[in-house]
DNA sequence: AGTGAGTTCTT
DNA sequence: AGAACTCAC
């Protein structure tokens, strides 16, 4: 063992085996583990509340289990992160700092200007790979691109050769020395006095920190892993509930793949079916948290654009009394508002209750898809930037394999799939508890005798539907129109040299926006290779044979951009690669006509808000 | 063999 | 929602 000191910066690698930072610390000698909080530098993704819980909870417990070893985890409030690790530098005499890497579009940069002003200081800055089984620089197509689908990006994944984990954790550490202005947990402030009541419940169901992650995975792996393709079936049912462990990486993912894997060996020596099923799907997930990250990391603007261009124009309906009725589970739709009810009560959805509320909030509400990814983020347990990123593009049809922006699932039908029996409805709406099965999905269309008996009168103690389902089709469609109609108008314009067609004045994105040479040099801290940004070929662009397929509503109900500018020869005109093909220059006037959507989420303060439902 | 109804799948 | 599939005639 050599002499050197070494700062651990912790973030979201909160374990002691298979922690490669830690790892490569403790092997060369005296350690300082730090968790730096800074709030400021989380910019708008300021961690909801059960989120901040969780987070608290797992700093407690990895500071026990790092006194154990011999060394303590060191807490820090702070303005600035990099203030913070230089005053770690200095007080320990420290000449080398680690962490493990994190993918999510703030922290790429965030990470990245850090690494920059450290290594300038003349300290040896080393990042690892604590949080993915497959970095997303090594998994390109052939022609060396990103994929945009995930089936070929997992597929390639399986056929990679991946290196075997050690998991033995450092059995001792020998801390190094030094004084900082350091925090209890209480003073990090991760939690506020009114928030305590609210949180205390949630304790009895979850335990948070990495050796409790242990423990769940090894009971998933051995009793309830064989059932997991059945969970797909039923929302009432449960999944793997490892996802918040794996959001503060409490929990390997190269641990779980390998435990998983022992399984899938097993089941198909065996020849049992349903576990080979189970595995695969179960690997699936495991494969789209990859994917989630690998997105970002490749399009890393997909947290405020969508990876298509198609929703650039569409005229998002940014009501904000739709929106409340939404949250609050007031949209009069029984499954939808279940399971807004049982998200603001736990905390936790089902995912299958994710994209049916996800896709109501965009199809059916016309609410802007970042406002309610914004709620998601607010408000899960399991909230995680890049997978819920990844989660509402695939719903709101900015993915190549997603769900279509025309299609529109009626509730009504879904409930009667995945809660055949209404038990989840009646679960957390009590006022339609006594419903019978056969209208408990459509209570409008039940008569008034029905209803009665039930103890329900629409309008009063149950909403009426926010809006009928064939009007809400409709109006997709007339919106849908509009957005073709914008995205011609200013694609002529474009070429005309003018870019006044579409300016977007709410569009506060500019705050958002990461600099292009920043995500050029992004890739080369990281990995020293360069990387061809690319964006998939529009989905619903003209040009597009495969759109001309799949949608009824084309040839002359699409208005045809030469039609409406004749004198121009502006057709053909691919809009492939137009995001990030502009240099930075030519982007300032692109960015004038950025979106109809309004970028700005509207503030709501979930404490004032009524809460429809106590408890678990 | 051809058709239509029902089932299952979808990141 | 819609495509792809199965199965019974």
């Amino acid at each position: 063992m050599g002499s050197s000191k070494t700062i651990v910066w912790f973030r979201r690698d909160l374990r002691i085996e298979d922690n490669p930072a830690l790892a490569a610390a403790a092997r060369d000698g005296c350690v300082f583990p730090v968790f730096i909080w800074c709030p400021k530098e989380e910019e708008q993704f300021y961690p909801g509340r059960v989120s901040r819980w969780w987070l608290k909870e797992s700093l407690v417990h990895l500071g026990q289990s790092l006194k154990s070893l011999g060394a303590e985890l060191v807490l820090i409030k702070t303005h600035s992160t990099v203030a913070a690790l230089l005053d770690c530098i200095e007080t320990t005499g420290a000449t080398r700092v680690v962490f493990n890497r994190l993918y999510d579009p703030i922290s790429l940069v965030r990470d990245h200007n850090i690494k920059e002003e450290l290594v300038e200081l003349g300290i040896s800055v080393q990042s690892y790979n604590g949080d993915l089984l497959y970095e997303p620089w090594e998994i390109y197509d052939e022609r060396g691109h990103a994929f945009t689908t995930f089936e070929a990006y997992w597929d390639k994944c399986l056929h990679m050769q991946m290196e075997p984990v050690s998991h033995l954790p450092p059995w001792r550490l020998v801390p190094a020395a030094g004084t900082v202005m350091k925090s209890s947990v209480e003073e990090l402030g991760l939690e506020d006095e009114a928030e305590k009541s609210s949180n205390s419940l949630l304790g009895r169901g979850w335990s948070p920190g990495w050796s409790n992650a242990d423990k769940a995975l090894t009971e998933f792996a051995e009793h309830h892993l064989i059932d997991y393709v059945d969970c797909r079936l039923k929302v009432g049912t449960s999944t793997s509930l490892l996802s918040p462990y794996l959001h503060f990486g409490e929990l390997s993912v190269r641990k779980v793949f390998q435990c998983v894997q022992l399984k899938q060996l097993l089941w198909a020596k065996e020849e049992n079916l349903k576990g080979k099923e189970s595995v695969t799907l179960f690997l699936k997930s495991i494969g789209l948290r990859e994917y989630s990250r690998y997105l970002c990391f490749n399009f890393p603007f997909t947290h405020e654009r969508s990876l298509l261009s198609n929703l650039k124009y569409f005229p998002w309906n940014d009501n904000q009394v739709r929106f409340k009725a939404w949250r609050q589970g007031r949209t009069g739709y029984p499954l939808v508002d279940a399971g807004m009810r049982e998200l603001w009560a736990t905390g936790w959805i089902h995912n299958r209750i994710r994209v049916i509320v996800s896709s109501f909030a965009v199809k059916v509400l016309l609410l802007p898809w970042r406002w309610g990814m914004k709620y998601f983020w607010d408000t899960l347990l399991d909230a995680d930037l890049e997978s819920d990123i990844l989660g509402w593009q695939y719903i709101s049809g900015s993915l190549p394999d997603g769900h279509e922006l025309e299609r529109l699932d009626s509730p009504e039908i879904q409930g009667s799939r995945f809660d055949p029996e209404g038990e989840y409805v009646r679960q957390w709406l009590p006022e339609l508890a006594r419903m019978p099965t056969e209208w408990i999905h459509h209570p409008w269309d039940a008569t008034i005798a029905v209803l009665k008996a039930a103890g329900v009168e629409l309008g009063i103690n149950y909403p009426k539907p926010i809006i009928d389902l064939d009007l809400a089709r409709e109006r997709l469609m007339e919106a849908i129109f509009k957005m073709w109609e914008l995205e011609a108008a200013a694609r002529t314009s474009n070429t005309n040299g003018t870019n006044e067609v579409v300016v977007d004045n709410t569009d506060d994105s500019e705050n958002l926006a990461i600099p292009k040479v920043v995500l050029k040099e992004k890739v080369t801290c990281l990995t020293n290779s360069s990387n061809d940004q690319r964006v998939p070929t529009n989905q619903y662009s003209q040009n597009n044979p495969a759109y001309r397929k799949r949608s009824k509503y084309m040839e002359d109900e699409r208005p045809q951009p030469d039609k409406l500018h004749n004198d121009d020869n502006v057709v053909g005109t691919s809009r492939k690669d137009e995001d990030l093909s502009s240099t930075a220059e030519s982007s300032s006037a692109k960015k004038q006509a950025t979106s109809r959507c309004s970028f700005s989420v509207p503030q709501y303060c979930s404490s004032s808000e009524a809460k429809p439902m106590q408890g678990v």
